[in-house]
RNA sequence: GUAGGCAUAGCUCAGUUGGUUAGAGCAUCAGAUUGUGGUUCUGAGGGUCGUGGGUUCGAGCCCCAUUGCUUACCCCA
């Protein structure tokens, strides 16, 4: 047989039986707390309109979307249009004669699409969950994949600060259910970052800024200061960038001093403010803080890369793990303007469920239970023995019980060789002897032990 | 886009300064056992050594190119 060498594409997997149930598992689980707090779930489509995506993400972001290629004869469509195919920064225009449709890029960009479109049919404030799959033309690496899962949950036309609490509420929950309760929940506000780069001066300079110190962790501070220099900031602007960016102590006392340090700043007075809103409503959602299984952590390093967060930030961080975020989000105080709706504000966070799938993999997380598939498995000796089954294959199932009916008289050997490669607990045989007698074998795989059993005996034994 | 590592059976990998017919474990199939799995024993099938070129009497091994995978950087979940 000619075979050719099997593959998927870089950066995808398959999952397997085993892989789903435990998939399942964590997406279940999310599922189940974004609803408890009162987020209805909606899909949108794999593909958008190509233009609705780019330039959403930046200049890094929109080479990151995978792009469709249109149908039919699109070579002969670009040559009637002007496309200099000698120009070496000529693809991007010749991008859009033959692509007009792309993958989603997260669920966060199709949500504002959707309910733009749909305004009309929106109650405010919408509080809604996604659980999709996301690509990204990325180069994949430990725990970076191109098609992977975000389990997203954003509330828009709220500005209350009470979803910010409760959305630490639920990254704690969520995760606490999972099994992982050593979480840091990072938060962080854009306006306190506008108000750093504010007292030094150099406002345009705040995205650079904050990807620079974001690094903090990574480089240190030598690091840090390096990449400040290299952004244009000068030796006097990182003096008075250092304390800010080695605050240490509480939350209170980061508070303290932020509050002092960003006095002449009435963003920065804001951002604070905000933080210190959300940090008395968890303190009143939960009588103490401390009660929350995660660490909750003011980082003002913290600077995800969207451009378009304009509050709070949030990260989530496993610890011990070697693995990046686990989840992140976000206020962003203009959310559908990109598309012609002004004034709405949206809130939300996202859950990396590959991620998730990885660390709790990595912290042997996932319970032993919820294995087994089929419950019974009915040995097939042969055409009599067959049509004998067929009708208690059905009352088995009409009980809810999940059974088969091996589909070949094959040897017994092999029957229970796939019994025990699919972790069947049950098996019953039913040969010349089980028939004329109408006492049915059934054996437990787990001890091994066979009990001659009538129909009503081997129904209450398989239903306790 | 930048830099490193790897590529040998379905899977995970050995393979000596280059030397006869390229091995192991797992998996698969068959038998020991014609009505009994997970343990054991015996046997079998399965390879263009990623691809193309070069050096050599001789290449899985050395050299060049190429493709794929992978790790790190940029960026990001």
């Amino acid at each position: 047989m000619a075979s050719i060498k099997t593959s998927v594409p870089k950066g995808t997997r398959d999952f397997s039986p085993v892989e789903m149930v435990k998939r399942n598992y964590i997406f279940d689980t999310i599922k189940t707390v974004f609803r408890k707090y009162g987020y209805q779930e909606i899909q949108t489509p794999s593909m958008e309109n190509l233009d609705t995506l780019t330039g959403k993400y930046g200049d890094e972001g929109d080479k990151l979307i995978f792009k469709i290629l249109n149908s039919g004869n699109f070579l002969n469509a670009a040559r009637k249009k002007d496309v200099d195919f000698t120009d070496e920064n000529g693809s991007a225009k010749l991008t859009s004669y033959i692509s007009e449709k792309a993958l989603r890029y997260d669920l966060t960009v199709p949500f504002a699409r959707y309910v733009v479109m749909h305004q009309n049919d929106i109650a405010f404030p919408f509080k809604r969950f996604q659980v999709q799959p996301v690509w990204r033309a990325d180069r994949p690496q430990k725990g970076r994949y191109r098609e992977f899962y975000q389990c997203d949950a954003d509330v828009v036309g709220s500005d209350s600060l009470l979803n910010e609490a409760e959305f630490i509420l639920i990254y704690d929950e969520a995760l606490c259910n999972l099994g992982l309760t050593d979480v840091t929940i990072k938060i962080n506000n854009r306006k306190i970052l506008s108000g750093i780069a504010e007292i030094i001066g150099k406002p345009e300079l705040i995205v650079d800024m904050t990807v620079a110190i974001d690094k903090l962790d990574k480089i240190g501070l030598d690091g840090v200061i390096n990449e400040l220099l290299e952004r244009g900031f000068t030796a006097s602007d990182i003096e008075k960038l250092k304390p800010v960016i080695l605050l240490e102590g509480t939350n209170e006392e980061k508070i303290a001093s932020l509050k002092a340090v960003l006095a002449v700043s009435a963003t920065g007075l804001k951002g604070i403010a905000e933080i210190e809103t959300i940090f008395k409503y968890l303190k009143d959602l939960t009588s103490q803080i401390s009660n929350l299984k995660s660490q909750i952590q003011l980082d003002i390093t913290l600077a995800r890369g969207l451009n378009y967060y304009t509050g709070a930030i949030f990260e989530v961080k496993a610890n011990g793990v070697s693995i990046g975020s686990i989840g992140g989000g976000g206020r962003y105080d203009d959310l559908t303007g990109m598309f012609g709706l002004k004034g709405l504000t949206g809130v939300g966070i996202s859950f990396g469920a590959d991620r998730i799938y990885d660390v709790m993999e990595e912290l042997q997380l996932f319970p032993e239970s919820a294995n087994e598939t089929t419950k019974v498995l009915i040995t097939n000796f042969d055409a009599e023995s067959e049509r004998y089954a067929l009708p208690l294959l059905t009352q088995l199932r009409s009980l809810q019980i999940a059974t088969e009916l091996y589909p070949a008289s094959a040897k017994l050997k092999k029957q229970m060789s796939y019994a025990d490669a699919k972790q069947i607990p049950f098996v019953i045989l039913i040969g010349s002897e089980e028939i004329q007698s109408g006492k049915l074998t059934l054996k437990n795989m787990k001890t091994g032990e066979q009990q001659q059993l009538d129909r009503e005996q081997l129904i209450q034994k398989l239903t306790d």
